[in-house]
DNA sequence: CTGGACTTTCCTGGTT
DNA sequence: GAACCAGGAAAGTCCA
C-alpha cells in the first residue's frame, strides 16, 4: 500500500533514462526541485493555501519523490559543471510563458507529472494538473495570484504568434512553427 | 522618456 | 455546477 502510482513511478523512473536534460534544472540552483520543495519562502501563501496538493497525493508518495529527487538531484549536481556552458542561460529561468512550459516538459525532475507529451513529434502535449502548472508559474514571476484560467489566456496570446496551435481538446495544446526547442532530435 | 513585446487581470459568453 | 475555452479590453512590467 502506498507506493508510488504507476505513472509516478514511470515519471520517475524516466529520470535515469533521461537522454536530454543537458542544462535545465542542475544547473539552476536557484529554481531546482528541491528549492521549489524544501525551502518554505518559495512557498509562502501556497503552502497554507493547498499545501501539497497539486500532487494530489499521500504524504509518503510526497516524501518518496522528494528523496527520490533529492538523491537524484545532489548526485547529478556532482557532474553539472560541465554541462552548463555557453548559451544555455535560458533552461527553467527562462521568463517566457511558453519557454517555461517547454523546458518543464523537457525535464521530469521539475516536471513532476504536470505536463506530459501527448505527441512528441508533433509537440503536441497536455496539461496534467493546471493548478499546480499556474502554481509554478507564479513562483516564477513571484505572482501568487496566478491562476490556470490566466496562464491560459497568456497562452491563447501564442495562437496568434505561431508560437502555439489549437488543439481542439481540453487542456491540450501544440508547439507551433514559432517555438523551438522542443524537437526530440533537435535537442 | 517612449514604444513595443509579453503578459496579467477581468470579463462575458460558450462548451464539456 | 465546476473546470475549460475564446477573445476583447485595459493595465502592468520589462527592456531596448
Amino acid at each position: 500500500m502506498l507506493s508510488l502510482s504507476h505513472s509516478k513511478r514511470v515519471m520517475l523512473d524516466s529520470v535515469t533514462h533521461s537522454t536530454f536534460l543537458p542544462n535545465t534544472s542542475f544547473c539552476d540552483p536557484l529554481m531546482s526541485w528541491t528549492d521549489l520543495f524544501s525551502n518554505e519562502e518559495y512557498y509562502p501563501a501556497f503552502e497554507h493555501q493547498t499545501g501539497y496538493s497539486f500532487f494530489n497525493d499521500t504524504e509518503e508518495t510526497k516524501a518518496a519523490i522528494k528523496d527520490y529527487a533529492d538523491s537524484n538531484c545532489l548526485k547529478t549536481s556532482g557532474t553539472k559543471s560541465q554541462d552548463c556552458h555557453s548559451h544555455s542561460r535560458t533552461s527553467l529561468q527562462s521568463s517566457h510563458l511558453w519557454e517555461f512550459v517547454r523546458d518543464l516538459l523537457l525535464s521530469p525532475e521539475e516536471n513532476c507529472g504536470i505536463l506530459e507529451w501527448e505527441d512528441r513529434e508533433q509537440g503536441i502535449f497536455r496539461v496534467v494538473k493546471s493548478e499546480a502548472l499556474a502554481k509554478m508559474w507564479g513562483q516564477r514571476k513571484k505572482n501568487d495570484r496566478m491562476t490556470y484560467e490566466k496562464l491560459s489566456r497568456a497562452l491563447r496570446y501564442y495562437y496568434k504568434t505561431g508560437i502555439l496551435e489549437r488543439v481542439d481538446r481540453r487542456l491540450v495544446y501544440k508547439f507551433g512553427k514559432n517555438a523551438h526547442g522542443w524537437q526530440e532530435d533537435k535537442l
